[in-house]
DNA sequence: TTTTTATATGCATTAGAGCGCATATGCACA
DNA sequence: TGTGCATATGCGCTCTAATGCATATAAAAA
């Protein structure tokens, strides 16, 4: 498979989603703030509905982004850097190389 | 303004929400294998409607992804891979200083 | 066992985005 | 000046995703 496929197949479109709703990005916000914190506490601080809250934790858990521990009756997110930056780095990096070898005129 | 506020304010969603779009990763594909081309021309070779694939080029011009130039009628886009590449990475950079600030224990 | 608490999920509503048709604009060429 | 081609845009349709309520599940505490 050439770069440009596997560029293609591997591109992970759900990530790229995720990343591009607001409220995502203010959940995104509390948990550099606070740290590993749990459903409710978080909705707490949101003016949306707790299920609301879940359900974009639940997305954000799916597109690697945090990590998710169940504790007692608690549900606990936080945000999995390593994986993050990974991933940002990866499809930086999976980018470059398809376009040097495609159109190498992109970086004109 | 600390790096948090840094980064939620620069925070591009517009950037995330483009790519998060496959109709907009097909074009960008063409964009990769075919070079700079005309809007007819990327409507041609796909099953969409010659106005959506404009207004999709158009979105992808405005999220700083594509280069666009008229030329007598016609109106070429071709990859900004430079701008592409810079994005990401920039992105990337300041999501890791601010994790490293706020959160270290989400490298843990 | 009953009650309370934390989260998940079914459901209807609503807002926004993609889509294609029809039409407008704008330019080149006869 | 008039005709044809390339693109832009107004409009309505449709589909998806976010939202919040009501309810279900599940576990701790009384």
């Amino acid at each position: 498979m050439n770069v440009l496929d596997k560029f293609i197949n591997n591109f992970d479109s759900k990530f790229f989603k995720t990343l591009s709703e607001p409220v995502r990005m203010e959940i995104l916000k509390y948990l550099m703030l606070n740290g590993r914190s749990d459903i409710g506490t978080i909705a707490k601080n949101m003016p949306q509905d707790r299920s609301v809250v879940s359900r974009h934790l639940n997305l954000m858990y799916e597109a690697g982004i945090l990590n998710c521990e169940k504790e007692t009756r608690h549900v606990y997110y936080e945000i999995n850097g390593n994986a993050f930056i990974g991933k940002l780095e990866n499809i930086t990096r999976q980018i470059r190389q398809c376009m040097a070898k495609c159109c190498p005129s992109c970086f004109k």
